[in-house]
DNA sequence: CCTTGTGAAGATATTCACAGCA
DNA sequence: TGCTGTGAATATCTTCACAAGG
């Protein structure tokens, strides 16, 4: 799956220290499910509930918010809005990430109109590329900048994440330059493997990479018919 | 990380088996760094060589390569060539695969220019897509056939793999009825947990929890500063 | 009772370090 | 000699199963 950089054993020094990664990576999930629970009004789930709509085992969904600290009451289960507020706290969405995008192609297009982004802490602080032809142009109520004021842009909104939905052949000089004014976290949807500072983390977003692993799977079906029910799903 | 649902251990009758699925994984990156390689025809690459481009330590690439056979030669490396076609084979790429696209929002029409996606086995079979303004336009060579065709082309081209890149309201239904038409491999780009029956495979790929496990990071480096070394990066 | 939180067991994945071979 | 392939050691992740507690 993706690429991490940062070690993140940074052992924070108040309450919780050391969140596994692979926990990280689906306290999103859960946050996006407890959304959807907060908005039918349903005050409180229990781990099995929140589990199944996860798609996770619920010994996993528990162990994984017991990482957290115990917000949960035994019995009874988790306050929905209690817990939306402590998954959002960790992921450090109550505070504002503004993001550049570079790269203004179909790729770039779709992202700045993407609606999860806009919402629930990123916003979009501009919209680079390099094509005359695209500079000026308005994407998702942004006018796109000349990449050249990516310095201007990264200073002014203080901006710490990247988006790199450039071709291949230029994301490793785009990020390059956005690591050199500052920007330590970079989302690159460009098909190559980046080269980065330590202290810079790198994720990587590759359809092509999806597809083949799909393919791996497929293939293995075709090749070897799996007797009925020696498989199993995410529920 | 992503979903997996078939267990992956359908233990193939031929040479290899049991490949683990981290490998697989890392499987298409390694690809793409091989054919990097062979375009600029160095005939061989040490395990070392080729784990630096790759991002990955050495000792990883090899047990990963050990996975697929003693392909390498000792005091030598590997044959670019040679590794680039049984790793193509492991991964089902020397078949065709046919793909559709449902949505032909700003994020289908991004999937379906998407160049890496025509080359190497994958092969749009038709873009689909509901809204009546929208069929019928061009997409990337490709006219946009109405959603309500879908049973004729996957029967058609007997497609496999399917691409949801709809509103996260209809990916559930379009779900369903991709399967029902018989595709067992699924890349859902909606925002949602997607439920299946067994046997079928689904894989995620999603911005905002991207961009969540950037924030947590990007939010745990400025909390805490970092000790100079104590971290590690993709080389 | 019912459901959380968690030690302990088990499964996977990564890394080390070196034997074995071209 | 130099690099692969791999057992063994380690680290990380998942699952089980149950004590603790509202």
């Amino acid at each position: 799956m993706s690429r991490r950089a940062v070690s993140a054993n940074g052992r924070s020094g108040h309450g919780s220290q050391g969140i596994p990664e692979a926990t990280i990576a689906r306290l999103p999930v859960y946050l996006r499910v407890l959304y959807a629970f907060a908005e039918q009004d349903i005050p409180t789930v229990s781990s099995e509930e929140l589990a199944a709509a996860a798609g996770v085992n619920s010994a996993k969904l528990r162990k994984d918010l017991s990482h957290l600290g115990s917000y949960g009451t035994r019995g009874v289960g988790y306050d929905v809005e209690y817990l939306v507020y402590q998954v959002s706290r960790e992921l450090g969405l109550t505070q504002d990430w503004p993001v550049v995008i570079v790269g203004a192609g179909n790729l770039g297009r779709a992202l700045a109109n993407y609606g999860g982004f806009a919402s629930r802490g990123f916003r979009i602080a501009a919209v680079l590329d390099s094509d005359p032809e695209v500079v000026g142009t308005q994407i998702a109520g942004h006018g796109v900048l000349d990449v050249e004021q990516m310095e201007q842009v990264v200073a002014r909104h203080r901006v710490s994440i990247g988006v790199i939905a450039t071709p291949a052949g230029t994301a490793q000089a785009v990020c390059d330059r956005l690591v050199a004014t500052g920007v330590t976290s970079i989302l690159n949807f460009a098909p190559v493997v980046l080269n980065v500072p330590s202290g810079v983390d790198v994720r990587k977003v590759d359809l092509s990479i999806e597809l083949q692993i799909l393919a791996f799977h497929a293939q293995r079906r075709s090749v070897v018919r799996v007797p009925q029910d020696a498989q199993a799903v995410g529920r």
